[in-house]
DNA sequence: CGGTATCCTGGCTGATACTG
DNA sequence: CAGTATCAGCCAGGATACCG
């Protein structure tokens, strides 16, 4: 149960450095929307990042241990990157958040 | 009701401002603790941040229109700072992110 | 296709000192 | 008490080109 003036104590050391990043959130969203996801497909849908920037938070994710990368040695080559179980949790917990930044921007 | 893997199509525009600030959660969560809070206290309650910093993140955060400021033409000077009803929604959204952040730390 | 390599820059962030 | 002023540094983030 959460009322409105509830003391809520949470440090959040740590989180913030996935949280600040810019791109992080919403990577761990398409990601789950997608469940599979490639990297070009991430590219399109988070309009406006460079791959360097993609590719740099996509890793910082995989050290959190939010994102799993699994590379296929295929030709042409194909990389898939999923939630993992920590992954889905933020996902979950981030959804209000979203929710919240939706209703205002209209 | 949201399915673990329902697509979420939220835009986020606008809202990594807030949220990639890296006080502003921690400021938004902590004037919500407090309902009125003053400067000093919260530069104690936000452990490293400088007067500065604190500063800056207020008055981002007013312009937001998720935090109020309230002063007083006293002496010595006194402000008081508030959450808006948008902070306040705000701040409802992000306990689930906070949540989250403290199973993780420990 | 899925990235690196390279370079660059703006602004966030902090330290410190000072003021109304 | 509640900030501003000033100075400075770092690094996230972007543009572009190229590679395995």
């Amino acid at each position: 149960m959460h009322e409105e003036n509830e003391n809520i104590c949470y440090s959040l050391e740590g989180v913030t450095d996935v949280i600040c990043k810019k791109w992080a959130l919403l990577i761990i969203n398409v990601v789950g929307n997608y469940r599979k996801v490639r990297f070009n497909t991430l590219m399109e849908e988070l309009q406006g990042v460079s791959p360097k920037t993609l590719s740099d938070t996509l890793k910082k994710l995989q050290n959190e241990g939010l994102i799993r990368r699994e590379s296929f040695a295929e030709i042409p080559p194909r990389v898939e990157y999923t939630l993992t179980e920590d992954g889905i949790e933020l996902r979950k917990a981030i959804i209000p958040l979203l929710e919240w930044a939706t209703r205002r921007n209209n």
